[in-house]
DNA sequence: GTATATTTGTCCGTATGTATA
DNA sequence: ATATACATACGGACAAATATA
């Protein structure tokens, strides 16, 4: 016999891509465990030549998995199968983050990146109930849990009202710490809009994404028991690593 | 002057690789206005030359784009503009297709596409309060408002209690209608778990959406106001399409 | 620490296929 | 039918990041 012919070789004008026969098969690897999680797979070039294709057309099938979430490539390293779990984050009346991923991490915490004062955007200031332009300050947080970045949000607090919240953050981090401290003893969630798009550069960048990862982004606004708005923001999950579980609101 | 300069030129050698720089001119022009929603991108080779570099590097920069769900390329037509303008769909206690989008669309229904007997997978046995194995009718559905896609659905009922819930549903298009007929006039979302990802090749022909298109995903359980679990269902919501709003549970 | 090899990323050019106008 | 425009595939060259000797 000459040559390898594997039993079910891929095929040309099949009417199926020769990349889109290949990421399939690739998919097939993976779920048969011939690639197992976290694994590198072989370099481009071994592909190439085990499905008899030129390296551009095995790059268009790792690229589409890239894609899909399913791999992960990294230049100089390789290129590796990604793990499929996900935490699960819920959202309800009384979200709260730590609380929230309790037993299923051994370590969560949030850092502040950031704090700034500006005017309230149009948005922002409908959120909390002022007039545009109002001077509000913003917190830039990011959640981490076992070592790695579970969300990334902008907090906004009416400045007159919580000044010096960025300090109490800094100091606590923790969001219902801080507000404890201006005598916010509880808060509910009064809206969350939720939406998922591409992560964008600053996305990639905050959440260490991989180009063409996912996003979930909730846009919410807390509120007094007594129906004050105290706080909008806008926060972004990497969906390959987290889900939202809705609970009561 | 020989070869027009424009001002905010590409430059090759700049750290940022020729197709990003090409993307985000093209994201640019869209800000401002140059490319209006929906309209046509001038062909590849005539990007290619604007931008003095080859056309595989144009077909890079508008990939990209196809894949954060600013384009759309069709083979034959052209490239062209998407709109970004979102359904807000509501999700809470009672969450009903039809009612939620009044006022956003001029019209809606739901398709019911197809419906069998199956046995209880693991996940729906558990969200039912089944055994596994026992007897589920699954209902199809797609939800359509102005004529395009904002949902595909599928929903599983026990089949001993919910016997012809395929017929009524085909013949009312409704959910709540159908349920009203076997003595169900209320019910309540229990649980909600939601995620993203890219869409498979069902949810393209499905959603009519590109390859690259990302879905919001909720899993679900309904229940009367007793507790009894009456439908399990996972529902898929194209992104570019289709925001959730979470209401009070 | 430094050179070398490995591996992925970018860019070009060419040819051909496929869907649409 | 013909032209247009996007899609696929190949081949080559070099750059950039990482791993290894």
């Amino acid at each position: 016999m000459i040559g390898q012919q594997e039993a079910d070789s891929i095929e040309r004008r099949s009417g199926v891509s020769l990349w889109r026969q290949i990421a399939d098969r690739i998919l097939q690897a993976i779920a048969t465990g011939d690639f197992a999680e976290n694994a590198a797979l072989p370099p481009e070039v071994a592909l190439a030549e085990r499905y008899g294709v030129n390296r551009h057309t095995v790059r268009s099938a790792i690229s589409a998995l890239v894609q899909e979430g399913v791999l992960r490539a990294e230049q100089g390293r390789g290129t590796f199968v990604l793990s499929r779990k996900r935490l699960s984050y819920p959202i309800g009346a009384r979200t709260r983050f730590s609380t929230g991923l309790q037993g299923q991490t051994s370590e969560r915490h949030i850092v502040l990146l950031s704090s700034s004062v500006e005017p309230a955007s149009q948005r922002v200031a409908e959120g909390l109930g002022l007039t545009r332009g109002a001077e509000v300050i913003r917190l830039e947080t990011r959640g981490e849990a076992d070592g790695r970045p579970v969300s990334r949000a902008a907090g906004w607090f009416d400045a007159r009202r919580f000044a010096g919240i960025d300090k109490a953050m800094a100091e606590t981090g923790s969001i219902t710490a801080s507000l404890a401290r201006f005598g916010i003893d509880d808060y509910l969630r009064q809206s969350t809009v939720l939406s998922a798009r591409h992560a964008d550069a600053a996305d990639l960048a905050d959440l260490d994404l991989q180009p063409g990862a996912i996003v979930l982004v909730t846009v919410a606004v807390n509120i007094t028991p007594d129906g004050q708005p105290i706080q909008f923001s806008e926060s972004r999950f990497p969906a390959e690593r987290v889900e939202l579980k809705l609970s009561a609101l």
